[in-house]
DNA sequence: GCCAACGTTGGC
DNA sequence: GCCAACGTTGGC
């Protein structure tokens, strides 16, 4: 299981919106990125982890964690003609834009704020700051120990090695 | 394939 | 809301 940062604007889809969903899930549409969109496509594996971030905000932070629950599919606002989401260049039969379904899994008790990551120098490398305007990033397993570190001390402190939400 | 123009992102 | 950085488009 690999671990993914998936950036969101609160205003347009928030973690909390994730959380009311019916059954706690959706479908993440809307990218519109050649290498975030071979990412869900060709990377992203049903069951692995996601962090959400909140971009764009007072405050833009890692918020908490989800979970991909389906393969890769064609996301349907790209056949919509009245859709924000809509492109003429794609067809039933040559999609151009992939998608994958989250499901909630938790709020971080402590968010990690952009600012914060900036601080900690084994951030460095992270993508959040390399590549920030990538919208699906990929979490190294030692990042993602130093983030739950830090949102989640006490599930970090009960299983230090890969800490998991079950 | 270059590159100028344009559109979008996202921190501040 | 500003604007710098980045991504995409399309004429040549």
């Amino acid at each position: 299981m690999r671990t993914w940062l998936f950036k969101t604007e609160p205003n347009d889809f928030s973690i909390r919106d994730l959380r009311d969903a019916p059954d706690q899930m959706t479908g993440w549409d809307g990218v519109r990125n050649y290498q975030a969109r071979n990412r869900l496509r060709d990377e992203i594996q049903d069951g692995d982890r996601v962090l959400i971030y909140h971009s764009r905000g007072r405050n833009p932070s890692i918020v908490g964690e989800a979970q991909v629950v389906s393969g890769p599919y064609p996301d349907p606002t790209q056949f919509k003609p009245d859709h924000p989401g809509f492109d003429a260049r794609s067809s039933e039969d040559m999609p151009r834009w992939f998608q994958v379904d989250l499901r909630f899994v938790a709020l971080y008790q402590t968010p990690l704020s952009l600012a914060d990551i900036r601080e900690v120098p084994e951030f460095a490398d992270m993508e959040l700051l390399v590549h920030p305007r990538l919208s699906i990033q990929h979490i190294t397993d030692r990042q993602y120990q130093q983030i739950i570190a830090r949102c989640e001390p006490e599930l970090a402190a009960r299983s230090p090695l890969i800490p998991a939400f079950t």
